[in-house]
DNA sequence: ATACATGCAAACTTTTTGCGTCCCC
DNA sequence: GGGGACGCAAAAAGTTTGCATGTAT
């Protein structure tokens, strides 16, 4: 992967934010260091990074991709007014864990959305994955 | 909320679908049945009858939005590989309720995603709610 | 009768892509 | 020097909205 001087501000800003931004919002302050930048350049860069596991892109609802620029294992929490996004420790309990969550991170917890992930039986044959 | 043809076709073949469409998978069926049907028609029924809480919008990952005509309290299990979703009963486990997972639906399981919800500190302060 | 819903098409938002130029290795 | 990356702009893809007309209550 070739180092340019818009990845790697991509990247810089991405890390530094820790908010969890949208291609856009990043696009914003990157560009601010680099005027010239141009959107598409910093989508395709958020694609090769999380690619590359260098970021990570969120699997979240909304109508915005969100990308992460912490790879370490961890889960998140979003507040269902605004929409914002801020980080949990890996672990997690379950129903008493939403007190430690609560009191962890100032929210008021109105609950938590589990989705497995996985190979379903129809492309497990296909693939031969075992 | 008035009952028209459409609202109510688009409600009984959500129900009955199970495989949590999109609106435009949706649309497909619903035309069959209605061939003058637009697409709009069934985006704006689908937001209200989600606002009513007689369906549910799923908040899921992916670029399309999907909905579910099943309301009760339950997650979900998708594929990596071809986007498919399917249900899962409500209770869940931990490590060892992904052999349950896996035995229960044939997938192979890769892992879940915990997300919570919740109001944020700042949004608290603004709505006064405890 | 009238307020709400529909069909259609245009507008919007977010993300992707084609293309000519540029620059990292 | 060559291939990946860039900027720009157009295209895709998904969703929302304005408006004139239709229809359930």
């Amino acid at each position: 992967m070739r180092r340019t001087k818009q990845r790697e501000v991509i990247l810089d800003e991405l890390v530094k934010l820790r908010t969890h931004p949208s291609a856009d919002e990043l696009y914003g302050r990157v560009k601010k260091r680099l005027p010239r930048i141009s959107l598409g350049t910093v989508y395709r860069n958020l694609e090769i990074l999380s690619r590359e596991g260098i970021i990570r892109r969120l699997e979240t609802a909304g109508s915005q991709r969100r990308f992460d620029g912490d790879t370490g294992d961890h889960q998140h929490i979003r507040c269902v007014s605004c929409g914002c996004i801020d980080d949990l420790a890996a672990g997690a309990d379950r129903a008493r864990c939403d007190a430690l969550v609560a009191k962890g991170t100032g929210y008021r917890v109105l609950g938590r959305r589990v989705e497995y992930l996985g190979i379903c039986p129809s492309c497990r044959k296909k693939s031969g994955g075992s």
